[in-house]
DNA sequence: AGACCAATGTTGGTGTGGCCAACATAGCGA
DNA sequence: TCGCTATGTTGGCCACACCAACATTGGTCT
């Protein structure tokens, strides 16, 4: 049997957006684990590169604030990303004790390649919805979102 | 100012479904937890409670594979839901190796009571979206994470 | 100038929860 | 009869969200 009786979610849970999101987003997680591959880069470290590429240099807790990521995981992370030589860690001249970050040329060169990688996470992930379902879930999504970030 | 600049994410966040999914869920995670009170019962326990109610009794292992959860924390899940006098582990006589876990009356006016609690959640969460935008958002989440689960 | 307050980077701890490995027990099928 | 598998259970690891504390350093107010 394809799906067996014993499989079937509760019709509460199908029905309640908390669960939905929660719940799918633990696939999304390892759809994204998957892909980017084992002891390998995460989803914050693309996150950040993103936000360095887009915005330019920027402190650690500019990041934070732009990501959503708490200060404390914004350290380790760009600790990670230095190591691997993606950003440059230096001392803001204007305030010491800031730290500005930017990213290297090898820091694009793997963001536009993890960007690759999740442009397939999306194709398996929205495969049964259409390209206009897509888009209308990306908007749905990130209109809720806007209203709870920042908010 | 209401948004700073330096909060603004980036592009290639908004547009990504994979983020906005898993970002979206930590936001609705803060909200549930929040709705359900410190020290209470979580989500799982709803998604038991839930399964239990709908489909009758169950051993751990189909009420697992019904809300996707693990076998080790259906077990601790079970284990608290039994201390709090909400459902009932008894031996299934004909399966000796098996637990059947029986939902008990407080049971299920704690189920009602955490699904009103959750009503409210989604009325915080999806306060930005219009009733029909509400239902598109559902029935895409739904349709997406069927082609997930069990697949 | 001096006193206070806020931002920043950093460390460390706590809790949730997804995932996997191992194990004993008990049915089931070849 | 000999595995094979399902089940319940324990225990571990990991990703992260969140919070508290702290020293440094800048800006603000008087």
């Amino acid at each position: 049997m394809e799906t067996p009786a014993d499989r079937r979610a509760p019709t509460r849970l199908r029905s309640t957006p908390s669960w939905l999101i929660t719940h799918l987003a633990t696939h999304v997680t390892r759809l994204v684990g998957q892909a980017f591959g084992p002891g390998e880069w995460r989803r914050y470290h693309y996150a950040l590169l993103a936000a360095l590429e887009e915005f330019g240099p920027a402190s650690q807790a500019e990041l934070g604030r732009r990501c959503e990521i708490d200060r404390s995981y914004v350290v380790q992370a760009i600790n990670e990303l230095a190591d691997g030589g993606l950003v440059i860690r230096a001392t803001d001249p204007n305030h010491r004790r800031r730290n500005t970050i930017t990213i290297t040329e090898a820091g694009i060169r793997r963001l536009h390649r993890l960007g690759k990688t999740l442009e397939g996470v999306q194709e398996t992930l929205l495969a049964p919805l259409s390209p206009d379902e897509r888009r209308q879930l990306v908007e749905l999504l990130a209109r809720v979102l806007d209203h709870h970030a920042h908010g």
